[in-house]
DNA sequence: GTCTATATACGGATAGAC
DNA sequence: GTCTATCCGTATATAGAC
C-alpha cells in the first residue's frame, strides 16, 4: 500500500461517514435541510482548522470566523450552540472517522511484521490526509469537553493496544527481538506524530509520506531487530515496503 | 552522565545566568531594584506556566496571574509592557538557557559516537529541567513576535547542524551506517520531544528519564547500526527503504 | 513599588426583521 | 435560513492614591 491507494479508499467513504458522523451532532443543529448542514458545516470546519492553526482557537473569533466562511455571525449560531461546540465536534468527527478508516484496514488477519508495517502506514497516511484535524486536535486538546477528552484518551488507548498486540504477537513468533513494550509502542507514535505536528518541514525537504513511513518502518524494525535478510525474501511479506 | 549530576551542574549557574539573560527585558521594566525583579519576575514565570499549560496562554487571563502570583494587576504592568510580554521573555529565556548549557556540555572534543550520547542526554536532561518552558514554548510558538520567532528558528537549525555533524563525522569514521541525515536528526528530536509533551504519561509509567536517555540512544544507535548486541546490517539492503 | 478603581475595547451570543 | 444590530460580560491596560 502507498499513499495514492489509501487515499482513493478512502476518498470513496468520505462523504458518507460525514453524513453519519454527524448524528451525534444534530440536536444542536437547528438547520433543518441535510444538504444544507453539510454545505455550511464543511465550510465551518474547514475555516476554523485554517485559522485555528494559524493563531490557536481561542484567539479566533467568531467574526474571523464569519469572515473566512462568508456567513453571518447570526447564520453560524445555527450551526453550533457555542464556540465550544466545534472545536467538539471536529473531534468527534476525526475520531469516528479514524476509528472506522482503521477497522476497515486492519480487519484481515496478518502476519505481525505485515500488520505492523500497515498499521504503522495506516496511521500515518490518516495523519496526512486529515493533517490539518490532526494538528487541531493535539494543539487544542487541552479546551476539549470531558466528554470528547474521555473519548480522546480511549481512542488512544485502542491504539496503543493495537500496537502492542502486534508487538506482543512478533515476540511470540520470534520475529522481533526482545524489548520494552511501552517505550517501543510510544517512540512509534512519537515518530508518527511528528509527521503532522512538522509537516510543513518535512515538505520544504521535499520528502514524501509514502518515504517517511518506509524510513519509520525501517527505523523500527532495526530496534526489533527484524531481520532484513529473511523477512524480505519469503512468502512476498514484504510487497508493502518494496513499491 | 546521569539526570542527578546533569541537574546538580545546572543548578549551580542557574541564578546568574536568569540574571545575565535579563538585560536584555530589562528597559521594558519599570522596577529600579535587582533583587525585587528576580523575585516577582520568577513568581510571575512560574505562574504564567502553571496558568498557560493547564488552559493556554491565550485563555489565561492577567487576573488569573494577579491571583496567582499574589502580585496585582496594577504591579504586574511594572514588569513587563503587555501580556505578549510575558510569553517573549519566557521564549527568549528559554532559548538564552538552552544555548548556554549546550555550550557547556558539547564543547569538548569527542569520538562521534560519544558525542551522540552526550547531545541527546543533554538535550533530554534539559527537557527534563525546564520542562514546563519547553511544553509552553511548543504550544504557544505561534504567537511569538517575529523577532522570537526567528530566533527560534535559528536555535532549532543549530541544533539540526549539531547532530548532523556529529552523524556525518561518525558516516565518516565508520563508526555509523548510511543513513538519511534528514530523517534520521529529525527522528531523534522526534523522541526527544515526546518526553517534554508526554511527561505526565511517562511518569505514570513509572519511566525516569534516564531510562528514556538509555531508551532512545539504543533506538538511534541500532538504526545506525552500532549496536553490537544485533546482527549487522547487510549492506546494500536498507537503501532500497532509506531513500 | 504596590494597590484599587476604572477607562475602553472586544468577544460571544441573541433578537428580530426579512 | 440568513442577515444586521445590539446586548452584555470580560479582558487588557492605565490612572492615580498611598
Amino acid at each position: 500500500m502507498n499513499y495514492d491507494i489509501f487515499k482513493k479508499n478512502v476518498a470513496v467513504s468520505e462523504k458518507e461517514m460525514f453524513l453519519e458522523t454527524l448524528a451525534e451532532s444534530r440536536e444542536s443543529i437547528r438547520i433543518k435541510k441535510e444538504k444544507t448542514i453539510v454545505k455550511n458545516l464543511q465550510k465551518i470546519f474547514k475555516a476554523t482548522l485554517k485559522i485555528s492553526n494559524k493563531k490557536g482557537f481561542k484567539a479566533m473569533s467568531m467574526r474571523d470566523l464569519s469572515r473566512e466562511t462568508g456567513i453571518s455571525l447570526g447564520a453560524l449560531y445555527a450551526y453550533f450552540e457555542n464556540k465550544d461546540d466545534i472545536l467538539n465536534m471536529l473531534q468527534s468527527q476525526r475520531i469516528l472517522f479514524v476509528t472506522r478508516i482503521f477497522e476497515n484496514e486492519i480487519a484481515r488477519a496478518q502476519r505481525p511484521l505485515e500488520k505492523l508495517r500497515t498499521v504503522i502506514k495506516t496511521h500515518l497516511f490518516l495523519s496526512e490526509f486529515m493533517q490539518p484535524w490532526f494538528y487541531f486536535s493535539f494543539m487544542e486538546s487541552k479546551n476539549l469537553s470531558p466528554k470528547e477528552k474521555q473519548r480522546t484518551i480511549n481512542a488512544e488507548r485502542d491504539l496503543d493496544k493495537i500496537f502492542e498486540s502486534i508487538l506482543d504477537d512478533g515476540k511470540m513468533d520470534g520475529v522481533f527481538n526482545d524489548f520494552d513494550p511501552v517505550l517501543t509502542v510510544e517512540a512509534i507514535k512519537a515518530l508518527n506524530q511528528d509527521w503532522y505536528l512538522k509537516r510543513s518541514k518535512f515538505r520544504s525537504q521535499k520528502i514524501s509520506v509514502d518515504q517517511y513511513a518506509d524510513f519509520v518502518i525501517q527505523f523500527v524494525e532495526s530496534h526489533l531487530g527484524v531481520d532484513k535478510g529473511r523477512a524480505a525474501i519469503p512468502f512476498g511479506v514484504d510487497k508493502t515496503i518494496s513499491q
